[in-house]
Formats: structure tokens, C-alpha cells, sequence
DNA sequence: CCCCTGACACTTA
DNA sequence: ATAAGTGCCAGGG
């Protein structure tokens, strides 16, 4: 059994392009769904670029934290959600 | 009705 | 085992 962080990598690895999950959707794909707040720190602290953790928001909608940068995180998701 | 704060739980190293 | 960080929920004004 991998890292729970892993696991959170692969959840957020399979968002469908053009759409954004909230932490705490992630983490219920991640097989946690109590670890929401786990799964906000970890892609905050290791937002690899193979991952679209920028598909990853707040419940309110709103974009939550970005290692990469928030502007960048924004962009993305325009652009995304625009296809 | 809207806005803000505090406390809590989970994970990682 | 501990320390640190983050997001969700609830209450109050």
C-alpha cells in the first residue's frame, strides 16, 4: 500500500480534463473521504506538474492554495473549462 | 441577508 | 511521537 499521498495523486490524476473537484471529493476518491484536509495539504506541498492539482478547488469554488502559483492555477482552469 | 472567526480532523516528514 | 499545514463546518454580529 502506497502513501495516502500517492493515492491522492492518482484521484486527482483521473479528473476529467475541463472539470474541477473539491478536496473533498478527492479524498474520497483517494479512499480517505474524512482526509480532505490531508489531501489540501499534500497538494499544496507537492503539487507535482504531472498532476492537475490545479483541478482541485475548494468547496465554495473557490481555487483554494497553489504551490505553482495561484495565477497560474486560474489561467488552467479558464482555459480548461473553456474547451 | 451577508460577512468573519474559531475549532477540529487528517496527513506528511 | 511530535510538529506543521490545510480545508470544512458551525456560530455570532
Amino acid at each position: 500500500m502506497k502513501t495516502f499521498k500517492e493515492r491522492v495523486h492518482e484521484a486527482v490524476k483521473k479528473i476529467p480534463k475541463g472539470k474541477t473537484l473539491t478536496y473533498k471529493e478527492v479524498a474520497k476518491r483517494a479512499g480517505r473521504p474524512k482526509a480532505y484536509r490531508g489531501v489540501g495539504n499534500i497538494l499544496n506541498q507537492n503539487c507535482d506538474p504531472r498532476i492537475p492539482c490545479h483541478r482541485v478547488i475548494r468547496s465554495d469554488g473557490s481555487l483554494g492554495g497553489y504551490n505553482r502559483g495561484a495565477l497560474q492555477k486560474r489561467k488552467l482552469l479558464e482555459e480548461e473549462k473553456g474547451e
